[in-house]
DNA sequence: ATGGTGGCTTTGCCA
């Protein structure tokens, strides 16, 4: 089983790219985040001709919005509201065997590292400890889970471009990666991307939109994940970042991870 | 140190 996760930054202007990728990568189920489109606006005939009969969305107006396409059968398809808001930032389904999969857009966290003077970092924070408790107390260890998002937390020193020059910027500083690695911890997590391919790689998954030529700058960042439960560690197949789609015209400034999962 | 780009529907907000 082939699992892709993509921050597509709007799943209507992007549909073109959406068939591209489920083209060559030929993926099983897709975790989309930044889908910016209410529910009745999903383009559900164009993921259904795509190969994907099976689908589950929660999605706002302009904002946020996480998706699953699958072509296998999704059973208790559940949005939950993080931290006491309903802003479409985590949506669950269980898969055929049993397979519990949730797609988490972790908030941004805004300029400021500061959670004191700047409210979107400390919802930031906020978020992710409150899944750090969430999750123990939702599921047990022994499940079959798989988590998969946009995290926007790079947790290691090569999944940014300098470890130095970004331990002050958001999405990299120690409080960030001490909460996620709670959060990972918490269950426990096993990070599927990084035990194929060496955490001593570097690897990215966002080039800012602001680079004059992000391929050849190559400021980037690792901020999209996927995470396995203990069971499923050893199913663990190939992992792929498919880089190739920031090349592509008007594209995401996020590109499609890839995992195997044999099930 | 600063500002750079992109999406949505705004004259700004969010990333």
């Amino acid at each position: 089983m082939k699992i892709v996760t993509w921050n597509i930054n709007s799943v209507r202007l992007r549909i073109e790219l959406l068939a591209r990728m489920v083209e060559t990568l030929r993926p099983d189920i897709v975790c989309l985040q930044e889908t910016k489109t209410q529910d009745q606006h999903f383009p559900t005939e164009a993921c259904k001709a795509m190969g994907f009969p099976h689908l589950a969305f929660a999605g706002m107006k302009s904002y946020n919005g996480v998706a699953i396409l699958s072509r296998r059968p999704l059973a208790d398809i559940e949005a939950f509201p993080r931290v006491g808001r309903a802003d479409c930032r985590h949506l669950a389904v269980t898969l055929p065997k049993g397979i519990r999969l949730h797609n988490l857009y972790i908030p941004a966290g805004g300029d400021e590292p500061d959670p004191e003077h700047n409210d979107k970092f400390a919802h930031k924070l906020d978020f992710v400890a409150e899944l750090a408790r969430w999750f123990p107390d939702r599921h047990d260890a022994k499940e079959k889970l798989i988590l998969a998002g946009d995290f926007n937390i790079a947790p290691l020193e090569t999944d940014v471009w300098s470890h130095t020059q970004l331990l002050g910027v958001v999405s990299h500083t120690p409080i960030e990666v001490e909460h996620l690695k709670r959060f990972q911890a918490s269950l426990p997590f096993t990070d599927a991307v990084r035990h194929v391919i060496p955490p001593k790689e570097r690897l990215y998954s966002w080039w800012s939109y602001r680079a004059r030529d992000w391929l050849e700058s190559n400021r980037g960042r690792r901020l999209d994940h996927i995470w396995v439960s203990k069971p499923l560690v050893k199913k663990i197949g190939g992992a792929r970042v498919f880089q190739e789609t920031r090349g592509w015209t008007q594209p995401s400034d996020h590109v499609p991870v890839l995992i195997e999962i044999e099930d």
